[in-house]
DNA sequence: AATGAATGAGGCTTCATTCAT
DNA sequence: GATGAATGAAGCCTCATTCAT
């Protein structure tokens, strides 16, 4: 890897995160490929020395936006073994995500969505496919709820449709925040939801 | 009314419908107006003898969609004064509009959700608007809830953000049902979800 | 056949008269789609109602511009049954269409040419064969000579390389008098060409 | 001319070869700058480094290609004095050229004719002058032709036509045998036309 | 001298909308 | 009222050319 592959790959970065910015204000129809260029203060035929096309830049944000939650919530999960605990940062994780995220940037979200559902069986642009996202996700928790259950620190639920209700939930939780972040403290919340969750779970 | 006036509006109806089947197929984006007139079985000059425009008839989709679940919803109300069975009805709705609904029309949700939070502040075709629509729904809720506290049948409770927080979770488990059908039982996650909602409001 | 099929039909041909126009004048490569729509007195996206693309535009032209030599040919040979006189009906015919054809109008047989070459073996387009177009001319003539063998007017000649230099020494008259009309009368050529042909093959 | 110069001309020269090559499989249209320096095995800015434009490559490549030609006859021309042997030089270089030629590499003679003929008049570039060069070749054989009747070999034909003739005859050979090279034996076919030519000329 | 990243003018094509029939 | 042919604004993308390194 020499300093140049380096540069391009900086560079594709940011103009990926121009583009997510753009994205998330004006949606994904409405964004010009000369809105990403100004954005990321290039020229606009530079777009292309870095990606394929507007569709392609679609796909690598979806990516890129889904892929940092995976990562940072695996992250997190790795600094304890506690289960509960673990059920604790990734409710926190989540909730922090929607917290630091502008709220314009919702907007992106419900295109990634959109699209998401849309090509859920075909997984157009050999990118986007949120089954398998929330399949890894469900996962996730899943893993959680299992070593909760073999510690004996959880009772003997369906892991599964456990894991989809929780982040189900979640994802509610967010929609209604975006909509109307003055109805609830999202950190509260997220309590709250833990709360339940182990009152529901918990040996 | 006149016969003509009714045909009209009969006839601005059916178009609205193939409109929506084509939005929940292809995305309002990828939606041409010749998609409509084809799927309305009209020619294309013929659409705009009934919508101004291609964005209105995505508003009146809008309107539409949410009137329809509103209304639904409102009827439902209506059959019962028991606070516990309205309760019931309106998850029990929540999760037949989307069982009755094609999934592939789910996509149409998200872009309708993309475009309502992104038009949140500015209202932008004088009809989208998320927040209004959500806080009706709040309100009908919240005021099954007061009719429960005033009954003495549920605890004193913040209505706002358990009403908040049904919608949420409701919308939370359509969402995830929408991206993966088999992961559970949609009527019987309303009854779960009911059960745990009492157990949690009921004195 | 309605009207106004025809009406498209006359159109769709009218607008390749205008592009074939053009086409001549600047070469294919640096013709516009604005300047075939200004020619044929049309608006830009209208050109697009009768044709799927400019490459499909220039495949047209080339089809239209051979298939109606072959058409004019095939004609002028119905008119005798003389093998004598068919073969000085071919010629003139071909010396005519030059004539007839505005100088500055052969730069698009290059084109065409130029591009019959490159696609010899792929087809390409669906339409440009030139070895094909070619083939059938060969026919035509090798029928014309076989017929005056058969009936003792030729001798007995390999019709097929007969045919080929007579086309051959054609093309490349005619490529001579487009680069310069003031080297030869074409008609006359067509007379001397005609004469040593029949020196040369007349029993 | 120093070593510096020396070497410019030499990779001058390597890259309107490379060039040559990618017009003539690709067509001068379709030919990217790019192509050019991947053939040529150099940097895209290099070549802009030796080449005004693209344009100024083709122009250059347009008289490579007919300079050579003009050359080869040339030098073959200086071989003998007997006017028979010096035609006879002159048409089996003529076919030697198309035998050497990559059968591909005939588009690009078409691509050169093409804007050759459409700049008859302009002489565009400042380089591209097909009559000037055809006008050339007749010049050539006529100087043959007039040598043959001064010595009493020929008759007394119209030189000027004649020339015309042979060149016309040679060009539409080789285009013949350019669209398919299995109709004849390009070798035989020269010598037929020589007997010919020298049966109608010779006293 | 050599490079290739950056650029933006310019082209092709799409498609919402208009309007004459 | 219904239609679909016509339109041109607007967008995506290409690619010859420039220029800093």
């Amino acid at each position: 890897m020499s300093p140049k592959i380096v540069d391009k790959e900086v560079k594709k970065a940011e103009i990926l995160q121009a583009a997510m910015q753009v994205f998330a204000q004006k949606g994904v129809a409405k964004t010009k490929m000369m809105d990403i260029a100004n954005a990321a203060g290039i020229g606009k035929g530079t777009i292309y020395e870095y990606f394929r096309s507007k569709e392609n830049i679609f796909g690598n944000a979806f990516l890129n936006f889904f892929g940092r939650i995976e990562q940072e919530i695996t992250e997190a999960l790795e600094k304890t073994e506690d289960p509960i605990e673990k059920l604790q940062a990734f409710i926190k994780i989540s909730a922090h995500i929607w917290l630091d995220t502008d709220a314009r940037f919702a907007g992106i979200i419900m295109d990634f969505w959109a699209e998401g559902i849309r090509n859920k069986d075909e997984n157009i642009l050999g990118i986007i496919n949120l089954e398998q996202i929330y399949t890894e996700y469900r996962r996730m928790i899943g893993n959680i709820l299992n070593d909760g259950i073999r510690q004996g620190v959880f009772r003997s639920v369906d892991t599964t449709s456990v894991s989809a209700l929780i982040i189900a939930t979640l994802d509610g939780i967010m929609l209604q925040w975006i909509i109307n972040r003055e109805l609830f403290d999202i950190n509260h919340v997220g309590d709250v939801l833990l709360d339940s969750l182990l009152n529901g779970i918990r040996k």
